[in-house]
DNA sequence: GCGATGCTTCGGTGAAAGCCGAAGCATTCG
DNA sequence: CGAATGCTTCGGCTTTCACCGAAGCATCGC
């Protein structure tokens, strides 16, 4: 049975409040040192230094040394998957009473952020309502697709190669339910060469510390003329 | 941070030998009484209430009494996918040493099952292998899509209908990692309606008692004239 | 080198939670 | 109406584990 007790072993892994809250901060595809790990999970290095050894045991995350340093990363986009299925549940119970909205840091990361190799946030869900109004994208329930049309937008933005395909449709995005907005953005392939593509192009900075991405001015624009994606700056 | 305490609450909830074997029991999407769940998990009656109740209370699964009985489900898909993709994770890293395969109760799981509303086991995974091959469906890591052809298929088939559709495509299947096979079978909506047609042309029959499932005679010519797929009856 | 920094290991404490036996409600069946 | 069945609540036992202070290694900067 896939051995129920690995599962729980994973479950348990990630079902302590220290722990959940480093998973969380690495969310966003960074290393992150094991003190910078402690301070947001607000513990200190020793419990920290704990909680890593366990997760790393169970598989969830990996080290990596580095001078005096350890980054500590998730060990894969299979670990990203699962706790964003996580995140979704514990979401999805507050549709009731409309998320509480706690104080400016929380705005940033509402704004715009990384979830683990795309964007997520206003931003991520805007460039995916865009993409669907134009027919580029396609999202029903869990599944999504990239059109023929949105595959030939996709190569000319510079964003997506694709070699000679003889069909005019290849699966490469996922959706992924934001947990701020409720709504879908887009994961997969697809997702993540968007993501690549704003990093690159500077449309966005990722803010030190957290997840939040600081919008560009030069965002704006390429929002804007690639996706028609209106977004304030900042 | 969709507060990492929930996520905490409700990795715990699954983090726990006993309630992580009664939610992998559920996982075949039918509701099952108390002393059913308590079986599986081999722990006593009283010891099971407490932990229906208490995933229950974080939102995990639902309770419908009817008579004497109480039948407990999973909440939802979602709580399914998450549970899915803990599952993934858990079988990932045996990957090194091949998976044990222990006993005969094993040996039926593995030919054939239900993995919450679609079919998966070697039964899942050929098919979706013969959907590809005949270029009804691809599938590339996390993303999956149904071609012209393949939409068409399963229209004649009477597995799906759709409504006059402009586009080719759309977006009705998502790719599952099978913990047993190793390799993606179909879930989403086509998953789903994949495994309702199998279920509802008798071509495969429910176990008692477990997630596994019996391909009936009728369904060896089924699943072969449907999709081209050999499979051993039983 | 020597001190500072980053991280881990060790030991002890306290709280949380899993487990079962016994007992208590409901529902159903004879 | 009892007796049986399905399930829950209560009480007490035991184990697990999160936490921190103190101490021990490494690595880096001066």
């Amino acid at each position: 049975m896939a051995t129920s007790n690995r599962i729980a072993e994973i479950a348990a892994a990630v079902g302590e409040p220290a722990r959940a809250a480093m998973l969380a901060a690495l969310m966003d595809g960074r290393a992150l040192t094991a003190t910078e790990l402690a301070e947001v999970a607000a513990i200190t290095a020793q419990t920290a230094s704990g909680h890593l050894a366990r997760l790393a045991t169970v598989g969830l995350i990996s080290a990596e040394k580095q001078g005096r340093h350890r980054y500590h990363r998730l060990a894969s986009a299979e670990v990203a998957r699962m706790i964003e299925s996580v995140m979704q549940i514990a979401g999805g119970v507050t549709l009731a009473r409309p998320l509480p909205r706690t104080g400016p840091r929380d705005a940033a990361l509402r704004q715009a952020r990384t979830c683990y190799d795309h964007l997520a946030g206003a931003l991520g869900v805007s460039i995916a309502d865009a993409l669907r109004a134009s027919g580029a994208v396609e999202i029903e329930g869990d599944a999504a697709a990239l059109s023929k049309a949105g595959r030939a937008q996709m190569q000319a933005l510079g964003i997506l190669q694709f070699g000679a395909d003889p069909r005019g449709t290849r699966p490469v995005c996922r959706p992924c339910l934001d947990w701020s907005e409720r709504r879908p953005h887009l994961a997969g392939a697809l997702g993540a060469a968007i993501c690549a593509h704003a990093l690159d192009q500077a449309w966005v900075r990722r803010r030190p510390g957290t997840r939040a991405l600081e919008i560009t001015p030069a965002g704006r624009i390429g929002f804007r003329q690639a996706f028609g994606v209106e977004m304030r700056a900042g």
